[in-house]
DNA sequence: CGCTATCTACCGTTTGGTAGATAAGAACGT
DNA sequence: ACGTTCTTATCTACCAAACGGTAGATAGCG
Protein backbone atom coordinates (compact mmCIF):
# COMPACT_ATOMS: atom_id res chain seq x y z
CA UNK A 1 0.00 0.00 0.00
CA UNK A 2 1.26 3.57 -0.73
CA UNK A 3 1.30 5.93 1.64
CA UNK A 4 -2.04 7.29 2.93
CA UNK A 5 -0.88 11.30 1.79
CA UNK A 6 -1.00 12.59 -1.88
CA UNK A 7 -2.46 10.93 -5.28
CA UNK A 8 -3.83 6.99 -5.65
CA UNK A 9 -4.70 5.74 -8.61
CA UNK A 10 -7.00 2.51 -9.64
CA UNK A 11 -7.81 1.17 -12.43
CA UNK A 12 -11.46 1.71 -13.22
CA UNK A 13 -13.19 -0.85 -12.51
CA UNK A 14 -11.42 -1.13 -8.59
CA UNK A 15 -12.31 2.45 -7.91
CA UNK A 16 -15.85 1.57 -9.12
CA UNK A 17 -15.73 -1.17 -7.04
CA UNK A 18 -14.49 1.07 -3.71
CA UNK A 19 -16.75 3.92 -3.94
CA UNK A 20 -20.33 1.93 -4.20
CA UNK A 21 -18.78 -0.28 -1.29
CA UNK A 22 -17.88 3.04 0.69
CA UNK A 23 -21.10 4.79 -0.79
CA UNK A 24 -23.36 1.75 0.96
CA UNK A 25 -21.62 2.08 4.45
CA UNK A 26 -22.49 5.81 4.37
CA UNK A 27 -25.97 5.69 2.91
CA UNK A 28 -27.06 2.70 5.25
CA UNK A 29 -26.11 4.81 8.18
CA UNK A 30 -27.46 8.53 7.44
CA UNK A 31 -29.87 8.07 4.23
CA UNK A 32 -29.07 9.53 1.10
CA UNK A 33 -30.57 13.12 1.85
CA UNK A 34 -28.11 12.44 4.80
CA UNK A 35 -24.79 12.21 2.91
CA UNK A 36 -23.39 14.49 0.56
CA UNK A 37 -21.33 14.73 -2.37
CA UNK A 38 -18.09 15.61 -0.44
CA UNK A 39 -18.56 13.15 1.93
CA UNK A 40 -19.29 10.27 -0.71
CA UNK A 41 -15.50 11.63 -1.79
CA UNK A 42 -13.92 11.68 1.70
CA UNK A 43 -15.16 8.49 2.63
CA UNK A 44 -12.76 6.69 -0.39
CA UNK A 45 -10.00 9.26 0.08
CA UNK A 46 -10.64 11.47 -3.14
CA UNK A 47 -12.27 14.54 -3.96
CA UNK A 48 -15.63 15.57 -5.42
CA UNK A 49 -14.42 15.99 -8.70
CA UNK A 50 -12.65 12.62 -8.86
CA UNK A 51 -15.63 11.00 -7.54
CA UNK A 52 -18.00 12.18 -10.37
CA UNK A 53 -15.43 11.24 -12.94
CA UNK A 54 -16.37 7.30 -12.24
CA UNK A 55 -20.34 8.91 -11.74
CA UNK A 56 -22.30 11.36 -14.12
CA UNK A 57 -24.13 13.01 -10.73
CA UNK A 58 -24.80 11.88 -6.83
CA UNK A 59 -28.25 10.58 -8.05
CA UNK A 60 -26.49 8.58 -10.75
CA UNK A 61 -24.03 7.42 -7.91
CA UNK A 62 -27.53 6.10 -5.99
CA UNK A 63 -28.66 4.50 -8.48
CA UNK A 64 -25.50 2.27 -9.30
CA UNK A 65 -25.54 1.60 -5.13
CA UNK A 66 -29.15 -0.38 -5.66
CA UNK A 67 -28.34 -1.78 -8.82
CA UNK A 68 -25.20 -3.22 -7.33
CA UNK A 69 -27.04 -4.59 -4.18
CA UNK A 70 -28.88 -6.38 -6.65
CA UNK A 71 -26.28 -8.38 -8.15
CA UNK A 72 -25.00 -9.08 -5.21
CA UNK A 73 -28.33 -10.70 -4.54
CA UNK A 74 -28.71 -12.80 -7.62
CA UNK A 75 -27.49 -15.95 -6.20
CA UNK A 76 -30.30 -15.64 -3.69
CA UNK A 77 -33.12 -15.16 -6.18
CA UNK A 78 -31.67 -17.50 -8.57
CA UNK A 79 -32.40 -20.44 -5.65
CA UNK A 80 -35.52 -19.10 -4.67
CA UNK A 81 -36.82 -18.73 -8.23
CA UNK A 82 -36.46 -23.23 -7.91
CA UNK A 83 -40.34 -23.86 -7.83
CA UNK A 84 -41.43 -25.55 -4.31
CA UNK A 85 -44.17 -25.81 -2.55
CA UNK A 86 -45.47 -26.86 0.80
CA UNK A 87 -45.08 -25.08 4.13
CA UNK A 88 -41.67 -26.37 4.63
CA UNK A 89 -40.22 -25.62 1.61
CA UNK A 90 -41.33 -21.65 2.03
CA UNK A 91 -39.57 -21.84 5.35
CA UNK A 92 -36.62 -23.19 4.52
CA UNK A 93 -36.24 -20.56 1.62
CA UNK A 94 -37.19 -17.80 3.82
CA UNK A 95 -34.95 -19.04 6.80
CA UNK A 96 -32.09 -18.79 4.03
CA UNK A 97 -33.25 -15.28 3.55
CA UNK A 98 -32.97 -14.38 7.23
CA UNK A 99 -29.99 -15.67 8.03
CA UNK A 100 -27.90 -14.02 5.37
CA UNK A 101 -29.25 -10.63 6.16
CA UNK A 102 -27.74 -11.90 9.45
CA UNK A 103 -24.59 -11.58 7.91
CA UNK A 104 -24.98 -8.20 5.81
CA UNK A 105 -25.97 -5.81 8.16
CA UNK A 106 -25.11 -2.92 6.53
CA UNK A 107 -26.74 -3.99 3.40
CA UNK A 108 -29.99 -4.54 5.11
CA UNK A 109 -29.38 -0.95 6.92
CA UNK A 110 -28.90 0.12 3.22
CA UNK A 111 -32.01 -0.75 2.11
CA UNK A 112 -33.92 -0.24 5.12
CA UNK A 113 -33.35 3.28 5.81
CA UNK A 114 -33.82 4.34 2.02
CA UNK A 115 -37.01 2.30 1.51
CA UNK A 116 -38.40 4.29 4.15
CA UNK A 117 -37.01 7.68 2.85
CA UNK A 118 -38.17 6.69 -0.50
CA UNK A 119 -41.95 6.84 0.37
CA UNK A 120 -41.65 10.53 -0.90
CA UNK A 121 -42.54 10.04 -4.25
CA UNK A 122 -39.91 12.69 -5.05
CA UNK A 123 -37.32 10.77 -4.01
CA UNK A 124 -35.02 9.83 -6.83
CA UNK A 125 -35.12 5.77 -5.78
CA UNK A 126 -38.87 6.17 -5.35
CA UNK A 127 -39.49 4.09 -8.32
CA UNK A 128 -37.02 1.60 -7.75
CA UNK A 129 -38.36 0.70 -4.58
CA UNK A 130 -42.11 0.48 -5.81
CA UNK A 131 -41.73 -1.84 -8.75
CA UNK A 132 -39.02 -4.29 -6.92
CA UNK A 133 -41.25 -4.38 -3.54
CA UNK A 134 -44.12 -5.16 -5.17
CA UNK A 135 -42.53 -7.39 -7.43
CA UNK A 136 -41.29 -9.39 -4.43
CA UNK A 137 -44.90 -9.57 -3.04
CA UNK A 138 -46.15 -10.95 -5.90
CA UNK A 139 -43.62 -13.91 -6.17
CA UNK A 140 -44.09 -14.36 -2.42
CA UNK A 141 -47.78 -14.70 -3.30
CA UNK A 142 -47.39 -16.99 -5.72
CA UNK A 143 -44.82 -19.53 -3.78
CA UNK A 144 -47.78 -19.76 -1.10
CA UNK A 145 -50.74 -19.85 -3.90
CA UNK A 146 -49.89 -23.75 -3.53
CA UNK A 147 -50.67 -24.55 0.48
CA UNK A 148 -52.21 -20.94 1.85
CA UNK A 149 -55.73 -20.57 2.62
CA UNK A 150 -55.16 -16.71 2.38
CA UNK A 151 -52.00 -16.09 0.12
CA UNK A 152 -52.63 -12.25 -0.22
CA UNK A 153 -52.96 -12.02 3.22
CA UNK A 154 -50.34 -14.00 4.35
CA UNK A 155 -47.48 -12.33 1.81
CA UNK A 156 -48.24 -8.79 3.19
CA UNK A 157 -48.27 -10.52 6.95
CA UNK A 158 -44.89 -11.85 6.09
CA UNK A 159 -43.31 -9.48 4.68
CA UNK A 160 -44.73 -6.67 7.01
CA UNK A 161 -42.96 -8.61 9.76
CA UNK A 162 -39.48 -9.13 7.83
CA UNK A 163 -39.42 -5.05 7.48
CA UNK A 164 -40.66 -4.57 11.34
CA UNK A 165 -38.54 -7.43 12.25
CA UNK A 166 -35.55 -5.42 10.56
CA UNK A 167 -35.91 -2.04 11.45
CA UNK A 168 -35.78 -2.92 14.96
CA UNK A 169 -32.95 -5.32 14.65
CA UNK A 170 -31.30 -2.08 13.47
CA UNK A 171 -32.64 -0.04 16.06
CA UNK A 172 -31.43 -2.73 18.79
CA UNK A 173 -28.46 -4.99 17.64
CA UNK A 174 -29.31 -6.64 20.76
CA UNK A 175 -32.64 -8.16 19.48
CA UNK A 176 -31.67 -11.87 18.52
CA UNK A 177 -33.42 -11.38 14.87
CA UNK A 178 -32.76 -15.48 14.04
CA UNK A 179 -34.88 -16.70 17.46
CA UNK A 180 -37.59 -13.54 16.47
CA UNK A 181 -38.07 -15.40 12.81
CA UNK A 182 -37.97 -19.11 14.08
CA UNK A 183 -40.69 -17.83 16.84
CA UNK A 184 -42.70 -16.06 14.08
CA UNK A 185 -43.28 -18.77 11.72
CA UNK A 186 -43.52 -21.86 14.20
CA UNK A 187 -47.13 -20.09 13.95
CA UNK A 188 -46.72 -18.31 10.29
CA UNK A 189 -46.34 -22.26 8.45
CA UNK A 190 -48.83 -23.71 10.74
CA UNK A 191 -52.15 -22.93 9.10
CA UNK B 1 -61.05 35.79 6.88
CA UNK B 2 -58.94 38.84 5.64
CA UNK B 3 -57.48 38.47 2.28
CA UNK B 4 -55.04 36.02 1.46
CA UNK B 5 -52.93 38.48 0.47
CA UNK B 6 -50.47 40.69 2.68
CA UNK B 7 -49.67 40.04 6.54
CA UNK B 8 -52.00 37.86 8.92
CA UNK B 9 -50.92 38.44 12.57
CA UNK B 10 -51.99 35.84 14.75
CA UNK B 11 -51.94 35.71 18.51
CA UNK B 12 -48.95 33.05 19.68
CA UNK B 13 -50.51 29.76 20.21
CA UNK B 14 -52.83 29.66 17.18
CA UNK B 15 -50.29 30.82 14.85
CA UNK B 16 -47.45 27.76 17.06
CA UNK B 17 -50.23 25.00 16.20
CA UNK B 18 -50.44 26.06 12.56
CA UNK B 19 -47.53 25.52 12.24
CA UNK B 20 -46.99 22.57 14.04
CA UNK B 21 -49.91 21.42 12.24
CA UNK B 22 -48.15 22.07 8.80
CA UNK B 23 -44.62 20.76 9.22
CA UNK B 24 -46.37 17.44 10.71
CA UNK B 25 -47.40 17.32 7.12
CA UNK B 26 -44.78 17.91 5.17
CA UNK B 27 -42.11 15.83 7.59
CA UNK B 28 -44.44 13.02 7.01
CA UNK B 29 -44.58 13.49 3.08
CA UNK B 30 -40.65 14.02 2.81
CA UNK B 31 -38.76 13.37 5.99
CA UNK B 32 -37.31 15.95 8.15
CA UNK B 33 -34.07 15.83 6.31
CA UNK B 34 -36.28 16.44 3.00
CA UNK B 35 -37.88 20.00 3.95
CA UNK B 36 -36.13 23.09 4.09
CA UNK B 37 -37.10 26.29 6.53
CA UNK B 38 -38.56 28.54 3.95
CA UNK B 39 -40.73 25.09 2.97
CA UNK B 40 -41.90 25.06 6.05
CA UNK B 41 -42.56 28.58 6.60
CA UNK B 42 -44.19 29.23 3.12
CA UNK B 43 -46.83 26.10 3.88
CA UNK B 44 -48.44 28.46 6.38
CA UNK B 45 -48.21 31.74 4.41
CA UNK B 46 -45.06 33.09 6.09
CA UNK B 47 -41.39 33.48 5.42
CA UNK B 48 -38.37 32.02 7.01
CA UNK B 49 -37.58 34.99 9.79
CA UNK B 50 -41.55 35.16 10.64
CA UNK B 51 -41.39 30.89 11.55
CA UNK B 52 -38.25 31.31 13.20
CA UNK B 53 -39.86 33.91 15.87
CA UNK B 54 -41.80 31.22 16.86
CA UNK B 55 -39.02 28.63 17.19
CA UNK B 56 -35.07 29.33 17.65
CA UNK B 57 -34.46 26.61 14.68
CA UNK B 58 -35.03 23.92 12.77
CA UNK B 59 -34.11 21.53 14.77
CA UNK B 60 -36.15 23.05 17.59
CA UNK B 61 -39.12 22.68 15.35
CA UNK B 62 -38.61 19.26 15.04
CA UNK B 63 -38.69 18.44 18.73
CA UNK B 64 -41.72 20.59 19.03
CA UNK B 65 -43.34 18.34 15.77
CA UNK B 66 -42.61 15.58 18.39
CA UNK B 67 -43.81 16.76 21.46
CA UNK B 68 -47.07 17.68 20.11
CA UNK B 69 -47.36 14.23 18.88
CA UNK B 70 -46.92 12.81 22.06
CA UNK B 71 -49.73 15.09 23.61
CA UNK B 72 -52.34 14.17 20.95
CA UNK B 73 -51.57 11.17 22.05
CA UNK B 74 -51.55 10.97 25.31
CA UNK B 75 -55.39 9.61 25.77
CA UNK B 76 -54.65 6.72 23.89
CA UNK B 77 -52.07 6.52 26.71
CA UNK B 78 -53.75 7.13 29.23
CA UNK B 79 -56.38 4.64 28.52
CA UNK B 80 -53.67 1.85 28.28
CA UNK B 81 -52.99 2.58 32.01
CA UNK B 82 -55.86 0.78 32.75
CA UNK B 83 -54.17 -2.53 34.55
CA UNK B 84 -55.34 -5.06 31.35
CA UNK B 85 -54.56 -8.86 31.90
CA UNK B 86 -55.45 -11.52 29.63
CA UNK B 87 -54.75 -11.97 25.82
CA UNK B 88 -58.60 -10.89 25.00
CA UNK B 89 -57.93 -7.80 26.79
CA UNK B 90 -54.20 -7.01 25.46
CA UNK B 91 -56.00 -7.87 21.53
CA UNK B 92 -59.04 -4.89 22.35
CA UNK B 93 -56.25 -2.51 23.48
CA UNK B 94 -53.83 -3.28 20.81
CA UNK B 95 -57.07 -3.42 18.06
CA UNK B 96 -58.35 0.17 19.12
CA UNK B 97 -54.78 1.21 18.93
CA UNK B 98 -54.79 0.17 15.19
CA UNK B 99 -58.40 1.59 14.20
CA UNK B 100 -56.74 5.23 15.90
CA UNK B 101 -53.64 4.82 13.69
CA UNK B 102 -56.40 3.91 10.77
CA UNK B 103 -57.25 7.58 10.84
CA UNK B 104 -54.14 9.63 11.21
CA UNK B 105 -52.23 8.58 8.32
CA UNK B 106 -50.07 11.74 7.91
CA UNK B 107 -48.90 11.39 12.22
CA UNK B 108 -48.60 7.40 11.68
CA UNK B 109 -46.08 8.59 8.40
CA UNK B 110 -44.73 11.05 10.17
CA UNK B 111 -43.93 8.65 12.90
CA UNK B 112 -42.63 5.73 10.76
CA UNK B 113 -40.51 8.19 8.27
CA UNK B 114 -38.42 9.67 10.80
CA UNK B 115 -38.23 6.43 12.98
CA UNK B 116 -36.24 4.82 9.59
CA UNK B 117 -34.33 8.53 9.60
CA UNK B 118 -33.52 8.61 12.78
CA UNK B 119 -31.91 4.95 13.02
CA UNK B 120 -28.71 7.42 12.17
CA UNK B 121 -26.64 8.00 15.73
CA UNK B 122 -26.32 12.15 14.27
CA UNK B 123 -30.15 12.64 13.69
CA UNK B 124 -31.51 14.88 16.15
CA UNK B 125 -34.63 12.75 17.01
CA UNK B 126 -32.24 9.71 17.47
CA UNK B 127 -32.47 10.17 21.57
CA UNK B 128 -35.96 10.77 21.12
CA UNK B 129 -36.62 7.64 19.18
CA UNK B 130 -34.12 5.57 21.40
CA UNK B 131 -36.05 6.42 24.38
CA UNK B 132 -39.18 6.57 23.59
CA UNK B 133 -39.38 2.51 21.95
CA UNK B 134 -37.35 1.56 24.67
CA UNK B 135 -40.02 2.47 26.86
CA UNK B 136 -43.09 1.30 24.91
CA UNK B 137 -41.28 -2.23 24.48
CA UNK B 138 -41.18 -2.30 28.02
CA UNK B 139 -44.65 -1.15 28.90
CA UNK B 140 -45.91 -3.87 26.15
CA UNK B 141 -43.46 -6.49 27.84
CA UNK B 142 -44.97 -5.86 30.91
CA UNK B 143 -49.00 -6.56 30.15
CA UNK B 144 -47.95 -9.40 28.05
CA UNK B 145 -46.39 -11.09 31.44
CA UNK B 146 -49.36 -12.12 32.91
CA UNK B 147 -50.33 -14.25 30.32
CA UNK B 148 -47.86 -14.92 27.59
CA UNK B 149 -45.62 -17.68 27.58
CA UNK B 150 -42.40 -15.95 25.70
CA UNK B 151 -43.29 -11.99 27.23
CA UNK B 152 -39.91 -11.06 25.25
CA UNK B 153 -40.48 -12.62 22.12
CA UNK B 154 -43.82 -11.94 21.77
CA UNK B 155 -43.23 -7.80 22.70
CA UNK B 156 -40.71 -7.54 19.91
CA UNK B 157 -42.20 -9.91 17.77
CA UNK B 158 -45.47 -7.73 17.97
CA UNK B 159 -44.23 -4.37 17.71
CA UNK B 160 -41.92 -5.75 15.03
CA UNK B 161 -45.54 -6.44 12.75
CA UNK B 162 -46.91 -3.11 13.30
CA UNK B 163 -43.58 -1.64 12.14
CA UNK B 164 -43.93 -3.25 8.93
CA UNK B 165 -47.21 -3.48 8.65
CA UNK B 166 -48.05 0.33 8.94
CA UNK B 167 -44.72 0.66 6.73
CA UNK B 168 -46.47 -1.40 4.02
CA UNK B 169 -49.43 0.49 4.39
CA UNK B 170 -47.79 3.44 3.67
CA UNK B 171 -46.27 2.18 1.07
CA UNK B 172 -49.04 0.91 -0.69
CA UNK B 173 -52.58 2.34 0.83
CA UNK B 174 -54.70 -0.66 -0.85
CA UNK B 175 -52.99 -2.78 1.94
CA UNK B 176 -56.02 -3.56 4.25
CA UNK B 177 -54.28 -2.38 7.35
CA UNK B 178 -57.23 -3.29 9.33
CA UNK B 179 -58.17 -6.82 7.88
CA UNK B 180 -53.83 -7.54 8.05
CA UNK B 181 -54.15 -6.63 11.62
CA UNK B 182 -57.29 -8.54 12.75
CA UNK B 183 -55.25 -12.00 10.69
CA UNK B 184 -52.00 -11.36 12.66
CA UNK B 185 -53.62 -10.88 15.81
CA UNK B 186 -56.19 -14.30 15.47
CA UNK B 187 -52.91 -16.40 15.88
CA UNK B 188 -50.76 -14.00 17.92
CA UNK B 189 -53.44 -13.60 20.83
CA UNK B 190 -53.91 -17.92 21.28
CA UNK B 191 -50.28 -19.11 22.68
C1' DC C 1 5.39 9.40 -24.03
C1' DG C 2 0.39 9.06 -23.98
C1' DC C 3 -3.74 8.10 -21.65
C1' DT C 4 -6.77 9.26 -18.19
C1' DA C 5 -7.66 9.16 -13.17
C1' DT C 6 -7.38 12.68 -10.11
C1' DC C 7 -6.79 17.38 -8.40
C1' DT C 8 -7.28 22.57 -7.78
C1' DA C 9 -10.10 26.37 -8.42
C1' DC C 10 -14.19 28.14 -9.31
C1' DC C 11 -19.42 29.04 -10.11
C1' DG C 12 -24.36 29.63 -9.15
C1' DT C 13 -27.77 28.14 -6.00
C1' DT C 14 -29.68 26.94 -1.74
C1' DT C 15 -29.26 26.46 2.97
C1' DG C 16 -30.09 27.89 8.11
C1' DG C 17 -29.91 31.91 10.55
C1' DT C 18 -29.46 37.21 11.94
C1' DA C 19 -30.42 42.41 12.24
C1' DG C 20 -33.23 45.90 11.91
C1' DA C 21 -37.40 47.99 9.86
C1' DT C 22 -42.58 47.79 9.69
C1' DA C 23 -47.23 47.16 10.76
C1' DA C 24 -51.26 44.67 13.05
C1' DG C 25 -54.02 44.68 16.77
C1' DA C 26 -55.09 45.14 21.81
C1' DA C 27 -55.37 48.58 25.54
C1' DC C 28 -56.56 52.87 27.06
C1' DG C 29 -57.93 57.66 27.72
C1' DT C 30 -60.79 61.06 26.08
C1' DA D 1 -66.51 56.38 18.67
C1' DC D 2 -61.98 57.69 17.75
C1' DG D 3 -57.16 58.62 17.90
C1' DT D 4 -52.72 57.41 20.42
C1' DT D 5 -49.49 54.42 22.21
C1' DC D 6 -47.17 50.05 22.98
C1' DT D 7 -46.26 45.47 22.23
C1' DT D 8 -44.70 42.09 19.25
C1' DA D 9 -45.70 39.23 15.13
C1' DT D 10 -44.09 39.56 10.73
C1' DC D 11 -41.31 41.27 6.92
C1' DT D 12 -37.24 42.78 3.91
C1' DA D 13 -32.51 42.43 3.24
C1' DC D 14 -28.61 40.30 4.08
C1' DC D 15 -24.79 36.82 5.33
C1' DA D 16 -21.55 32.93 5.64
C1' DA D 17 -21.40 28.22 4.85
C1' DA D 18 -22.48 24.18 2.27
C1' DC D 19 -24.32 22.26 -1.69
C1' DG D 20 -23.96 19.82 -6.59
C1' DG D 21 -21.48 20.41 -10.50
C1' DT D 22 -17.90 22.24 -14.29
C1' DA D 23 -13.37 23.55 -16.61
C1' DG D 24 -8.93 23.08 -17.07
C1' DA D 25 -4.44 21.83 -15.02
C1' DT D 26 -1.55 17.88 -13.13
C1' DA D 27 0.47 13.54 -12.32
C1' DG D 28 0.51 8.35 -11.94
C1' DC D 29 0.95 4.24 -14.60
C1' DG D 30 1.44 1.06 -18.72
Amino acid sequence: MPPATGRRRLPLAERREEILKAATELIAASGFKGVTLEAFAEACGMTKAGLLHHFRSRDDLLIAVLERRDELDLTTVVDTLEPVSGPAASRAVMTRFVRRNLGQRSLVQLYTVLAAEAIDPAHPAHDYFRTRLREGRAMLEHSLLSWHPHPGLAAVELLAFLDGLQLNWLRDPDIDYLAQWQSFADRFFTA
